[in-house]
DNA sequence: AATGAATGAGTATTCATTCAT
DNA sequence: GATGAATGAATACTCATTCAT
C-alpha cells in the first residue's frame, strides 16, 4: 500500500535530481532544490541514499546499466555489428530526443571528477567491446587489428560527443535529423574498417 | 621601493590550481587549498584574478590557445593533413607526457558545467577545422563530404579521449608508446577518408 | 513530525541583533557574534532572513512602524496636538526606559549610510506631520506658517536627540525624570507656536 | 622643500577620505580607494595616522574644531545671540553649499558607533552652550530657564538635521534658499524664548 | 622617504546532513 | 514512517595593516 506512494516519491527524487544535475552541475544540485521539486522532505531521501553522492552515483550507474543492457541485448539478437552499432547509436539518439537530460547527465558525470564508472561496469563495457570487435572481425565488417579502445571510441564516445556538441550548438547547429543519426552510424562503422 | 612582484608565486598559483582542479574538479579546488599548496596567502591571488572562476577560466583559455596556435602554425607550414594531424596529435602526446595535468585540466573543464570555450575560441576552432577539411579535400586525402564535426571529432576529441582513457587506465593500460601515437594518427586520418 | 519552529530562537536573534548594532554599529554586528549571543547556529537566521541587511532592515522597519502606528492612533483619538505630542514623546520615553537599545537602534540606523527609511514609511511620516500641523493650526495651538519639516524636527527629531544625548551622558546627565519628559513636550509644542 | 609635496599629499588624503566616507560610509571607505584617489601609496598614510580609525577620527575632530572656533569667535565679537545663532547657522549653510561632503561627514560620524566626540571637545561645546545661554538671558533674548541641552538642540542639532533632511530630500525638497536659512535661525531663536 | 607586494584574520553566506518530533 | 528545524563546517572573497625594498 504505502509502497506505491513511496515508489512515486523515489521516482520523483530521481527525476528531479537528474534535472538539477544537468541544469546546474553536481554542485548546483542542492538537496533542498531536489527535494522541493520532488515534493518530499529534505530528510526523506536519506532513508534510501546515504548521501547526495550516493544518490547521484546510483543514478549514473543505472543509466549506464541501461546502455550496457541494450548493447548486451543487441549482441545476442543481431548478427552484424552494422546492425548492433546502428541500433545502439539509435538508442542514444532516442534518449537524446526523449529525455535530453539523461544523455547530458551521463555526459556530464562521465567527466566529473567526483564520479567514476564502477569497476564492475568498466569490466562489462570492456567485455562488450571485445564481443563487438569479435563479431565485426568474424563477419569481415571491420579490420582484424581494431582494438577495444578504437571500438569503444567510435561506438560509444564518438556518438555521445557528437550529440553533446549538437546540444551545445558548438558548430552553430542545435538539432539533428535521422540522416544525422545514419551518418554518425556509418561514420562510426567506417572508421573501424 | 616596494618589493617586485614574485612571478614564481603566480606561477605556483597556476600550477597548484591546475593540480587541484584535475584532482578534485572545479568545486573541489578551494582557494584555501590552492593558496596553501602554492605557499601564498589566500588573498594574494585576488591581486591577479578577480575571482576563482576567472583564475580557472584564464588558465583554460591559455591552454586551449596553445593548441589553437599549434594547429594554426601547422596549417601554415605543412602541406598535407597527414602531417598536420600527425603533428597535432604528437603535440597532445607530448603535453600528456610532459605535464599530464594540463591535458587532464583541459579535458575536465571542457565538460564542466561551469565553463564554456569562449565564443572567440570556438570560432577559431571552427575556422581551423574548415581549413583542415579544405586541405584534406584539396589533396584528395579525405572524402569531399567530410563535415567540420567529423574532422573535429577525429582530430581533436578522439585523440584527447584516447589519452584520457589511457591515463585513467580504463582498459587496463596506463601508458603509451610512440606506436600508440602513430596508430591514433592513422586511425584518425583513416576515419576521414 | 519535525520540530516546530522555536519562536524563542527568532526572538533571541532579534534581540541580539539590536544589541550588537547598538553597541558596534551595523558593520560591527557580525552574524557570528549575533548567532553566538542568541545561542543559535550561524546558518539558522538565514531561514528567516535572506541576508544580514534584510534582518536589520526588517527590524528597523518594525520599530519605525510602531511609532507610526502610535502617532496614527493618537491623531484619531486625541483632539489637541498638545495631547498628541505629549503622548508621543511619552511613548519615546517609555521605549527608552523599557528597552533603551530599541531607541538607540532607531537612532543609529536612521543615520547609517546603509539604511534608509522606506519610501512607504517616509510617505506615511509626511502625511502624519501634515495632520499634526493641520490639527494644531485648526485648534490655534501652533502658528499657521509652521512647515512639515519644523513639525517633524520638533515632534520627532528633537525628542529622539534629547533622549540620545541623555543616554550618552553628553551633558553629564545620564538619566531623566517625568519632569524632563514634560519639559521636552512643552518645549516642543512651544517651538511650534 | 619636500615638506610642500608632503602637505599636498596629506591634504589629498584628507579630501579623498571625506569623499569616500560620505559616499560609502566608514566601512565603505577603503584605504586602497582613499590612497588611489589621493594619488599616494597605500602604506603612505600610515606614516601620519596609526590606523584608518585614527585618520577619520582626526578629520572629524578638525571639522568639529572649526565649528567650535567659529562659535567661540562669534561669542567674543557679537553681543546678541540673535547675531551669534544667525551667523553660526549661516556658517553651516555655507559649509553645506561649498562642500556638502563636510557637513555630511560630520553628520554621519556624529551618529556612527565607532566615533565619539572627544571629552575635550564635549567640554568645550558645553562651555560654549553655557555662554550662549548666559548671553541670551543677559540680553533678555531667551527665557531664563533655558537649559544647555535645549540651546544645543536648537542651535546645533536642529540646523544640522534640517540641512541633512534637505540633502536627503526627505520631504521632497533637495535645495534651500537664503530664506530657508533665515527661517531656521528665527525658528531656532524663537524656540528658546 | 615612499612604495605597493604580501599577508591572513575576518566577513556573509550556503548546504549536506542529523535527529527531535 | 516522514518531516523539516537546526546545525556548523566550509566557501569565496575583502581589506587594514606590515615591511622588504
Amino acid at each position: 500500500m504505502a509502497r506505491i506512494i513511496d515508489e512515486g516519491k523515489i521516482q520523483r527524487i530521481r527525476e528531479s535530481t537528474i534535472e538539477f544535475v544537468v541544469q546546474n552541475g553536481y554542485g548546483g544540485a542542492s538537496i533542498s532544490s531536489i527535494a522541493t521539486r520532488a515534493g518530499v522532505a529534505e530528510g526523506y531521501l536519506y532513508r534510501f541514499y546515504r548521501s547526495k553522492h550516493e544518490l547521484v552515483t546510483k543514478l549514473l550507474y543505472s543509466k549506464i546499466a541501461r546502455i550496457i543492457e541494450k548493447l548486451e541485448d543487441l549482441l545476442k539478437t543481431r548478427s552484424t555489428i552494422k546492425e548492433v552499432v546502428n541500433e545502439l547509436i539509435g538508442e542514444f539518439f532516442i534518449m537524446a530526443e526523449e529525455s535530453p537530460e539523461k544523455i547530458k547527465f551521463i555526459h556530464v558525470l562521465m567527466h566529473d571528477y567526483n564520479f567514476q564508472v564502477s569497476d564492475d561496469q568498466r569490466q562489462q563495457i570492456q567485455d562488450l567491446c571485445k564481443q563487438v570487435v569479435q563479431m565485426g572481425v568474424a563477419n569481415g565488417e571491420i579490420g582484424s587489428h581494431i582494438t577495444l579502445e578504437e571500438a569503444y571510441g567510435m561506438v560509444v564516445i564518438y556518438p555521445l560527443e557528437f550529440i553533446n556538441l549538437r546540444m551545445k550548438g558548438f558548430f552553430g547547429i542545435g538539432t539533428w535529423t535521422s540522416e544525422d543519426q545514419l551518418r554518425v552510424s556509418e561514420f562510426s562503422i567506417n572508421a573501424l574498417k
